[in-house]
Order: C-alpha cells, then sequence, then structure tokens
DNA sequence: AGCCGGTTTGCGGAAATCCACAATTGGCGC
DNA sequence: GCGCCAATTGTGGATTTCCGCAAACCGGCT
C-alpha cells in the first residue's frame, strides 16, 4: 500500500530484473509481473504510480492489457516498452491514452525520467481523483427529491420559482436547499456549483 | 473565411498537389503552402481547420513549425506527415499536442478518416474556443474594482463580509455586484461561477 | 403497532439581496 | 472649465433567503 510504485509487465525475466534494478536505484518501488493475466489478477486496480508494460508477450499483449484496464476504468499512466515498435503502433497508444512508449534498448535515464514524469502525473491524477470520488460519494447520498432541487439551484432558478416547477411549498425547497448544502459540504450555490464543476472536467480528455 | 479547411505544408509539389486532389475529391477544401516561412507569413492564425505538416522539409521543419504555431497559440490540430519517421520523433510530437502522426506512403483512405476527424475535433475546438473568448471579452470590460468584487463573490462571501474586507460600504458591493452581472451577461452568482468554470478547464492538457 | 427517514407544509423573524432614486468625489480628455 | 466615467455612499422599500420550532403524511422495517 505504501507510496506510488511501477507495476513492471515483462515476459523476459533479465528484462524484469534490469528494469526492477535500476529503478530501485534510483529510489523508485516497483513490482513485476511475469505475464498480462498475473497482473491482472494479483494487482489492486486502486494503486497508485504507473505502468511499465512490454507490448510483445506470449498470451495477452501490452497493447490488449492496457485497453483491459481503460475498460475497467484503470486510468494509472501506462509507459510501453518494445523491441518492435513501429510508428503506427506508437501513434495509437499515445492517441489511446498512453502516457509514453518506448524503444527497445532504451537508455538507463531516459527511461528513469519518463517513469518519475508517469509517477509525478500520477500524483496529481490521484489527488484529482480522490476529490472527485469524495464529491461522489456526498452527491450519493442525496435523495431522489434533493437531487432535483439541486439541479434546479445549479440552473439559476429562485426558490420560489423551483417550488411552482416541482408544484410544492416554497418551504419545502428552502428545506432540501439547506440538506443539499449539508451533505455536499458547501455554504451556498456558488460553492456548489464550482465543486459540481469538478466533476465535468477530466484535464486529460483524448485528444 | 468560408469553411473548414486544411493547410498543407509540404516542399515537394507533387505530394502537395496529391493531397489536394485526394481531399478536393472527398469534398474538403484545402489550401497548400511551400513552406513553413510561406505558411507562416501569408495564413491567418485565427483559422478554423486543421494542418497537414511534412516533417523534413528545406528550411524550416515542419516540427519547428509546430512549435512556432503552439507559441504563437495557435491551437489547430496537427497531422505530421512523414517518410522518414522514427519512434521517439512520433512519440515526442504526441506529446507535444500533435493530432496524428502519418508515414508516406500513406493509404488515401486512412488519410481522409484522420483529417476529417482533426476536422471535428477542431470544429468543437473552435466553438470552445469561441466561447470562452467571449467571456474573456466579457470579463475584460470590468473595473479592476469590479473584478475585485467578483473574486470575493465566487469566493462564496457575503456582500456585508466583502464591503469589510475592501473597506467600503455594502452599497458599494451591491452596486458593483450589479454591474458585474451586467456585464457578464449572467443573472446571479451561480451562473458566474459556471462561466467562468469554462476558463480554467482545457481538455487538452499536455500529459 | 411503533419507529424511522423522506417529503411535505406553516409560522414568524432575522438577515441578505435587489433596486430605483439621488448625490458626491476624483481623474482624464477636449 | 465642462463632460464623462469609475467609485463611492445613502435612503427606503420590495423581495428573497435562511432557520428554528412544530407538525403531518407515508412507506418500509421490526
Amino acid at each position: 500500500m505504501s507510496g506510488p510504485a511501477t507495476q513492471i509487465v515483462d515476459d523476459d525475466p533479465a528484462v524484469r530484473d534490469a528494469l526492477q534494478w535500476l529503478l530501485k536505484s534510483r529510489g523508485v518501488q516497483s513490482q513485476a509481473w511475469e505475464s498480462a493475466d498475473d497482473f491482472l489478477s494479483s494487482a489492486s486496480r486502486e494503486l497508485c504510480g504507473c505502468l511499465l508494460l512490454d507490448v510483445r508477450m506470449p498470451g495477452m499483449s501490452g497493447i490488449e492489457l492496457f485497453d483491459r484496464l481503460r475498460a475497467l476504468n484503470c486510468r494509472l499512466p501506462v509507459i510501453f516498452l518494445t523491441g518492435h515498435g513501429d510508428v503506427p503502433m506508437a501513434v495509437q497508444a499515445l492517441k489511446d491514452g498512453a502516457f509514453d512508449f518506448i524503444e527497445k534498448p532504451y537508455d538507463d535515464n531516459a527511461l528513469v525520467d519518463k517513469v518519475l514524469a508517469a509517477l509525478e502525473h500520477d500524483l496529481k491524477r490521484c489527488a484529482r481523483e480522490n476529490s472527485v470520488l469524495l464529491v461522489r460519494q456526498n452527491l450519493a447520498q442525496l435523495t431522489q427529491r434533493e437531487q432535483e432541487v439541486m439541479q434546479l439551484i445549479l440552473a439559476g432558478k429562485l426558490n420560489k420559482v423551483i417550488a411552482d416547477q416541482l408544484g410544492i411549498a416554497m418551504r419545502t425547497v428552502e428545506v432540501h436547499r439547506s440538506h443539499i448544502f449539508e451533505k455536499m459540504q458547501v455554504r451556498s450555490a456558488v460553492e456548489l456549483s464550482q465543486v459540481l464543476g469538478l466533476l465535468g472536467n477530466k484535464p486529460e480528455a483524448e485528444n
């Protein structure tokens, strides 16, 4: 559980050892896996850090593992490693959201730099992810009715209008309103809209 | 000025003609330029569409032109074309925000698809850009004082508190407030915060 | 039946917002 | 100096928000 670590997936034991040794020498923790299935079945999807994936492996390829993880809503930054990379493959991987794409043989310093960049990137991502999660949790404990009222509040409507529109008394709207603020841990409609603004805005959308 | 068009920059006349013919046959307007300098000096930076850049050219390379444009705050999607592309170059270009990277010889259909994707992408970008521009214009006509007050409003503070903090009467704050809403073309603090939320959220951040 | 939580409503008052009307001050340009 | 504009303030009233206190209804669970 500790800090951010690098997950290495490569079928070649020599490569795994070399990478682990290299990273360890630079103070980067890492775990290594022999195959994509191995990683998928054992690793937590909640972790923070980055992935170093070999493209060509027996069984599931690195690319396929990447796709699987994205489908599983795992946003860990992925650095591909390949000895037979071609341009179209690299381009596709990057456009699909891979963090980097490195050809073997790799330069030690360059690789470490990219890993460090990925780790730093993921720290920010995790921070964002966590605040988004918090907001979602707050949002989840809102009643159906409260969510309706919230929508109307965010639409900038006055309590009076909301009451009319929902066919209820203004007082009721006021009660909902205060419950919403309480559960969402904000103290004004402005804060509410700002907090909610975090949800729709992923700084990294596919280009 | 018409609709979105593709700007082609390639030193080889045969390639330019082939591309223009290909695009025209698919209903895509295009303009061609012989060199990066040529394009830079003649083309408007306000247009909408996409760029098709040859990487290797006498004088300024496509990559360099790309960097120049980014420095000039031009966000047009760029598709690189190259006959001697290597993986690191493609990766760097994509990480720097290029839209795509195609090797020559290219497949006609694939290239057109990518161009169309870029054009569609740019339509959305332009739409976003325009609304952002509008907001900026509104923001620009706010007085110094009004901007200060706006910040405090967005911080969720009450008029009374704002008045204290700025050392002015509450009435003055109210006046500023109404001026702000008027100039920003919104009718409540909630709308204001939503409109302002558009500014900080570029869907495309560098990875 | 009894309890609980969501939804609803009313009353009444404190606080805040919104606004029209009115006015003063100070800087800037013609 | 005069006009213009930003910034400032005041008065007073209409409207809205915010809240505590109280209570009713209903569906689900024990």
